[in-house]
DNA sequence: CCCATTACATACCACTTGGTATGTTCTGTC
DNA sequence: GACAGAACATACCAAGTGGTATGTAATGGG
């Protein structure tokens, strides 16, 4: 018999480390504080993970991996016109975002720009989810270049890669700014260009 | 008569507080490192600056903006043919970068994703650079759309914002690939962004 | 030469941090 | 219902933090 209250504890000091290191990033979260939002001790987090780092590496795999899967990965990788999904996916992000959202950031993003010079294991999960997005959005160019609905005078990878460190950037700067337009405005530029990419019917 | 000394301690401390910060963010910068790098103490760095937000404040201030201002700013103000300039400095910046500049990333991008959402003068003083930034583009844009350089079916101040904003997401993602190789890729695609805003010579 | 101000150095403090060691309660098993 | 291990809670600790109070050497003016 499996024991749902130790994982249901589990899961909720990831959420709450989740939210934490969303908001002060993973070296400025404090454990108390994430334990007190929780109504948990130290002896509840200390006995599922040894040490902050594996909360944190826990948080990565577990919650920032997941959310991209679902609301980025998935929607493009099962489309039959992966371009325009492509599109719609951005513009969606764009649309549905609020100003708690825009001024909070991309996780991933956040603790990329902190914890990769710092933590190797750090580095390295998000190093591979960064490289699965890269992924998805690559194949999901070849395959629009091997329907015809893209032109085929442009690298994959190398326009992948650009989308989504754009995609990042976009984030970055609306953050900075702390304004759900200039978002949506320089995510509206980012699908322009993604359609720069379409085939031509003449 | 002015004190030359102080003004050195100044600057000595304000350098290798930049230099912690860059590498730690500001949070993560210790005091009693900055200082020891410098050989100085206490004394002095609270003789010069009241409290370690003041000196973050000041490092913005005078480093940050002062390194963007001479490497982008200046460059792409007083050119010529302004679109073919921002090309240039963008390729500039790609070909010029090493592994450890990659590896740290933009000092104001690291700063902005840390800092913004958590101290409000933080994010005034980036919000302030980044707006000079994308003025400074924006200018560059236009002045190239009235000599005829780039089309004119664009909007300046939106396609500014989003060039910047590649330009750090550029920099962000190959910060966590570590990898010189992909940040030149991602600019070289930047500039080919650029690119197609120019006009077509028929 | 005196003296006040500048420009630091030294010593110290309250506080928070991640981490640990020990105690306690709950749960399933025989 | 005794017993063992799981699943926590409580108390505590060394280390590091930003900040301060005080001491001191250099400097320049009268």
């Amino acid at each position: 018999m499996e024991k749902p209250h130790a994982d249901l504890t589990r899961e909720k000091i990831l959420s709450s480390a989740f939210c934490e290191i969303h908001r002060k990033g993973f070296q400025a979260a404090s454990l108390a504080d994430i334990l007190e939002a929780t109504g948990l001790t130290k002896g509840a987090l200390y006995y599922h993970f040894p040490t902050k780092q594996a909360l944190g590496l826990a948080v990565v795999d577990e919650v920032v991996r997941t959310r991209l899967e679902e609301r980025i990965f998935a929607p493009v990788r099962g489309a039959q016109r992966p371009l325009d999904r492509l599109v719609e996916v951005i513009e969606g992000i764009a649309r549905e975002s609020d100003a708690q959202g825009v001024a909070l950031g991309c996780p991933l993003n956040n603790l990329m720009q902190e914890m990769s010079p710092l933590d190797e294991a750090f580095k390295e999960r998000l190093s591979a989810i960064l490289e699965t997005w890269r992924e998805v959005v690559r194949s999901a160019l070849a395959r629009a270049q091997a329907r015809g609905e893209a032109r085929d005078d442009f690298d994959c990878g190398a326009a992948a890669l650009f989308i989504v460190a754009a995609f990042e950037g976009c984030i970055g700067v609306a953050k900075n700014m702390q304004s759900v337009e200039a978002f949506r405005s320089c995510m509206r530029q980012l699908a322009n260009f993604v359609v720069t990419l379409k085939a031509d019917r003449s």
